[in-house]
DNA sequence: TAAAATCTATAATATAATTATATAGATTAA
DNA sequence: TTAATCTATATAATTATATTATAGATTTTA
């Protein structure tokens, strides 16, 4: 029931970018040598995130990346929800027909449940407010 | 971010206990079978559950497995907690040590947040709640 | 009291998912 | 045209999950 690495460094992805966001296009190495993480990883996290159109790149030298869409309009609930592959805690909740028993399962309606839950807390908040927090407080970790 | 076979089987188990709960002690293959899981592993589950005081046992012929408290008084996340072993969606809510970013990290505060909306969710559903489901519906699943 | 049914404990294996790295290539500003 | 960067794909390493196997302990009942 662990959130996987791939949405939590890619929310930090988002949120260094949007850190910064005033500046020209970030190099991948600098945001992975601030958040500790392997460039080369990032590299494979940052794809679905252009294919969804939350970030645009520039190649060549003075490249890099940037915001597609300003930190307000970003939830971290889009976020987890694409690189986690969807909103789900089971695979039935998505795709019925992957188990035989989802037609009289009285357990799968409260894992949708709770699912949701999760969700709509995630969906209520953006990449401002966490910018808004980290202006107060810190960086990016987790 | 998917919930792991062992609290999804553990919930059935307990919930397959509580549609029996008026006869004398079940017997894991007869569990099991109707729930189509395998009994080693149903073995495994159950041990935590022992320990944590939601099942009795009996042993030799004759013997199985019992509720120890009523269905009214088993929430789900209970059950979810014990089994996935923790109530939080990453390492460092439980445990800030595991990573030496916890200190200024904005994004853990979210994660918390998350699982504390889920887990409300879950703690507010019985194993009587399930039951009078699947007496309008039909049996466990997934 | 012995046999059979059951639970208990631990170990081993198999499978899959996750995480991370490596290699080679494409693009483009300067 | 070169060097900085992004892009794509493949491979490897690690970890977690799920399952099965083996041997043992307990206890009812015939």
């Amino acid at each position: 029931m662990k959130l996987s690495t791939r949405s939590r460094y890619g929310t930090r992805l988002l949120l260094d970018m949007a850190q910064n966001y005033q500046g020209g296009p970030l190099h991948l190495t600098s945001i992975a040598n601030r958040q500790g993480i392997s460039v080369k990883y990032l590299e494979q996290i940052i794809i679905p995130l252009k294919k969804a159109n939350y970030v645009k790149s520039v190649r060549g030298p003075k490249g890099g990346h940037v915001l597609a869409r300003p930190p307000e309009e970003i939830t971290v609930g889009e976020i987890v929800a694409l690189l986690e592959d969807g909103v789900s805690l089971v695979e039935c909740s998505e795709r019925p027909e992957s188990c035989h028993r989802s037609e009289n399962c009285v357990t799968r309606h409260i894992w949708r449940e709770a699912a949701a839950a999760m969700f709509a807390k995630l969906n209520s908040i953006t990449l401002a407010d966490l910018l808004k927090i980290s202006e107060t407080e810190g960086g990016a970790g987790a």
